[in-house]
DNA sequence: TATTGTTATACTCTATAACTATA
DNA sequence: TATAGTTATAGAGTATAACAATA
């Protein structure tokens, strides 16, 4: 694979400050700290997400598998009802019950209709799905954490406070947002 | 739609930080600041993204096809190759093909044949395609500015400079990684 | 009537391999 | 031989609407 050695990685110089600045400056609206902000974190994003991608790869699991697998084990055998793994992962009803049809077919998951509401499926993990967990769960700890070796426990403590903050900004303009207009802004289980 | 004010947007019941402990302590290589950076990270990415695509699904465009328009945008009137957008927009050739045959079916690019080496095409973005961006952009900046509102500019730059060391220290453990391998990992462009 | 879950559909994004044309 | 781009295909992810069962 001579592609291997070749490959650049790093696509910054793509977004440089003076040639964004150059560009959006014609906008009042634009501002640079936000801009920065949000080219830095999808970046950042996509770096994590494609390497932990091809990680769970060789275990023929997606992102969202991995997640709900991780959930349900979590949650100690008392499982989730489909509607409430659809909030968790954010992802629409519909598309919960494909995603748990996969799994089930392989047998690491498995429905339950619920004894009280006979409307709700809770879905548990299987032994056979806590096995691959386990299975995969000791490397995939170490190389993320090799991944992220250069920052400090209190870099990363500080990144995920700053994360936090951003995180309760989105969610707050957003139930502004949502209370304001009745045809407001919805996010996730649109169906 | 009694639905839009029921929805819950806040999915973090869902990783509590004990509940997490609890189930990972028994792996030796688990490191509960390296998780709970992860998980700060890509439930950021997941809002932001979630509402970016909201406001581009007005407009008919993919997070990438805007993402393309406005790196075309900012070389000028130069244009770049396919080969490089994808290197930009971490995608690989096949699927830059397509996307670049979506935007010039829809006159917002236009392919020129480079004049030197012929086989590369150059992409560059049309008149209609910077009016599109014109049309987008202030109400772009402007609603994205809102949503980060509760983070001081310093706290944003702070959180872009945290970031961007992430971001170091991924790409030098992925570079180490392939030096080591000959068989090593790849991202991105693996056509 | 509202909610839970399913089915069906369509579109996007991604990954891969085989192909062409140029260098 | 290597690179730029295209074509074709298959698998995920997402969004939406219509539907059955249950509350």
């Amino acid at each position: 694979m001579s592609q291997t050695s070749q490959v650049r990685l790093d696509k910054r110089k793509y977004y440089s400050r003076d040639q964004i600045i150059r560009h959006a400056q014609k906008y009042p609206t634009f501002h640079w700290p936000t801009t920065e902000l949000l080219l830095n974190l999808v970046y950042a994003y996509d770096l994590i997400a494609t390497y932990i991608a091809r990680i769970l790869n060789r275990y023929h699991l997606s992102l969202s598998a991995f997640n709900l697998l991780i959930i349900l084990a979590r949650s100690e055998g008392k499982g989730l009802p489909l509607h409430e793994i659809g909030e968790a992962l954010l992802v629409s009803r519909a598309n919960v019950t494909g995603l748990v049809d996969c799994l089930e077919r392989r047998g690491l998951v498995e429905r339950v209709v619920h004894t009280e509401d006979r409307r709700v499926r809770i879905v548990r993990i299987t032994k056979s799905g806590e096995e691959l967990l386990e299975s995969i769960l000791p490397g995939y700890h170490g190389e993320v954490r090799e991944l992220v070796n250069e920052l400090s426990d209190e870099e990363k403590a500080q990144l995920s406070r700053l994360l936090l903050k951003l995180q309760d900004s989105i969610l707050h303009t957003l139930e502004k947002k949502s209370r304001k207009r009745e045809d407001g802004f919805m996010i996730g289980n649109g169906g």
